[in-house]
DNA sequence: CGCCATATTGAGACAATGTATCAGAAAAGC
DNA sequence: GCTTTTCTGATACATTGTCTCAATATGGCG
């Protein structure tokens, strides 16, 4: 991007992402990276071309950038039921989020009982867990007792 | 279908899974149904649309078709990393993957223990839970001993 | 710094996929 | 059979996804 030499944070965050997994850092990556790690719930692609194009990112890059992403893990893509597919940060450590299909909305909770699961998968392919990421859908009390 | 008046063994079960979930019973959806429950790795719409149009199954039946299909739980869409969704005719359990950072191979596993979780999160948020995705992360152990 | 080799980008044309509408056909239930 | 309701396919349209290539940015190196 021509003639941008101010330091941000997250440049600074970003280019060592970049430099760990062995990619030309862009600006345009910065964007589409910030754009689906922004929210805990991911965006569809579609989305990002509605929200990014505007600003001067092609699609074709964000339909590129978003497969490089999801080759390195950075994001990973979520389908349930009804739904299109989302794209949502990998993050490592637990990320556990509830979902609401009719509404929406999203409630985040702490504890999940995976650390013996980790422990039996471990044992049993050899595997070092680093992380997880668990997504659980359902209808809110709202939603099932009001209309829709 | 104009005409049709032999009876098919096929069509037989296929009006018994109809009545069970309370539609009619045409011989577009059983011909979409044997497409996709035929092969256990599924298939994608469009992959539908190519077999099946020149059958004389419209387009929009296809995708009308699918998506009662899969409301009813009788396909299930999936997704992998760089795959497109495909619909796979419900029968076992869930599909969690278990994947390396560094290589990227995919480990399915089979058994996970989230029946506890999700009671505990239905009685305490007041949601019904109808689902999950769980993706683990970690480092295969050729990829911990060897290279990479 | 500037230069170069290389990789990335965006525009635009194009292809494929998905959606809405509606008149005609077929299924279900007498 | 006959009626009511639902389903279907054609068509037109909208959205999403792919490809190519000249212009540009990046990273590495004097
Ligand atoms: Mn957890
Ligand atoms: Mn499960
Ligand atoms: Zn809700
Ligand atoms: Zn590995």
């Amino acid at each position: 991007m021509a003639g941008t030499t101010h330091e941000h944070q997250h440049q600074v965050d970003f280019a060592a992402l970049c430099r760990a997994h062995g990619i030309p850092c862009t600006d345009q990556r910065r964007v589409v990276w910030d754009f689906f790690a922004q929210h805990a719930q991911g965006h569809t692609i579609p989305d990002a071309v509605t929200a990014l194009a505007p600003q001067g990112i092609g699609r074709a890059t964000i339909y590129r950038t978003v497969e490089l992403f999801e080759r390195l893990h950075l994001l990973t893509s979520v389908r349930d039921t009804g739904e299109k597919v989302r794209y949502v940060a990998v993050c490592p450590g637990h990320a556990h989020t509830l979902i609401c299909r009719s509404c929406h909305q999203v409630v985040e909770f702490e504890d999940c009982d995976l650390a013996l699961l980790e422990k039996l998968l471990s044992e049993r392919t050899g595997f070092a867990i680093a992380g997880h990421h668990l997504e659980v859908y359902g209808t809110c009390p709202q939603c099932a007792a009001g209309r829709a």
